[in-house]
DNA sequence: CCATCATGAGACTTAGTTGTTGCAAAATAG
DNA sequence: CTATTTTGCAACAACTAAGTCTCATGATGG
């Protein structure tokens, strides 16, 4: 589990988007959305399996994706995208750092498969993971504010207030995927863990 | 990330190492020690890699596990014994249940390799996982004996304490790996998180 | 020293995934 | 309806990993 990332974006998306329309495009996220939803779950899943998946043949996934990292890279690509856009939404009108931070939990969780998808092993992307500490430098951002708002302790490191929220979003993803924990209750139950687990001692 | 699992453990694994002895245990260990280690970090590892790593060539390793599954089994028994053992040690002279908890969290932390190769991906070992329900009752009834004890909130159901415990630890150790929190700090760090962050109210 | 055990090296088969290609069928737009 | 786009199907080669086998070498114990 490496750092979190891209909290508020602005992905430059369009040039692989934009220039497909209508059914090109709606075939193509097909196939993006099934390989996140199916990867997060099992990321050893054939391309064979990801094309069953989104009821496409496997020639076709072939012509959008020539090879098996190119797909990777663009389900990563789409997971950063609607983590960022969920994490963009959330922090609207947030009055403090700490609530801010409540909102990305929330974030977090709502779009679960995208973040087990991205964080359930880096390695996936091959690289070295330089793009997650810089879009991570953002939250970093945000939780030292929280720190001197006085709402959280970060005296174990910025990066581990980091780590829980990203550990705890992601229990609460998988619980949900597991049952054990209802969707509807999911962000409230991680967001009190998360605060109170981070928080100062006269919280 | 699935339940707990084998919190004092006594497992009949006699069977598996002691019909062998001098040069084939050590072997054998090796082989084992090797596979967590190595998939704990990359699952996708080959066998070639483990007996490599393991300074063994792959034909020795296939005469000790004639196919992929009995060693991916053999290292999960193995994972699992260190973790008993590791908690086991831990909750001796515990004078409550949350106290338990703080122990083997740290355990959970010190034995970091053993807890991501066995948690990290539930899916590796095949079955429905109904082993690990099984071995989660003790912690479960841990938690709900903390709970009573008023120490900790189980408002939220004893699952989302234990997958909170469990990643938690899992975070910290994972942090250990990446060298943002030392190994030194990373038991108190952890505990407080943890205890904080499904304590009550009041505490 | 000798018999046995454990190992390493290499060749080999098998299976599964990946990536490519050609062609026909279906859907779509005009 | 017709032309174009998009897709499905099937066959193919290349590659990797898994699993099996044989033989030679080295270590170990009596």
């Amino acid at each position: 589990m490496v750092a979190f990332a891209i909290v508020t974006s602005g992905i430059g998306q369009a040039a692989a988007t934009g220039s497909l329309s209508g059914v090109r495009e709606r075939t193509r996220r097909a196939i993006v959305d099934t390989a996140v939803a199916l990867w997060s779950r099992d990321w050893n899943a054939s391309l064979g399996e990801v094309a069953t998946g989104a009821q496409v043949s496997r020639s076709t996934l072939h012509r959008y994706f020539p090879d098996r990292q190119s797909l990777v890279l663009a389900a990563r690509d789409h997971a950063l995208l609607v983590l960022g856009e969920a994490a963009g939404a959330a922090v609207q009108g947030c009055a403090s750092a700490a609530e801010e931070l409540a909102a990305l939990l929330r974030a977090i969780v709502d779009v679960g498969d995208a973040v087990i998808y991205l964080y359930a092993d880096p390695a996936r992307f091959g690289g070295s993971g330089a793009d997650d500490q810089d879009d991570s430098a953002e939250l970093r951002e945000v939780v030292v504010r929280a720190a001197e708002e006085g709402a959280i302790d970060a005296s174990a490191g910025p990066d581990w207030v980091i780590a829980a929220l990203y550990s705890i979003g992601y229990a609460a993803a998988e619980a949900i995927n597991h049952g054990t924990l209802p969707r509807s209750r999911a962000g409230d139950v991680a967001v009190r863990t998360f605060l109170r687990g981070v928080g100062r001692d006269d919280g």
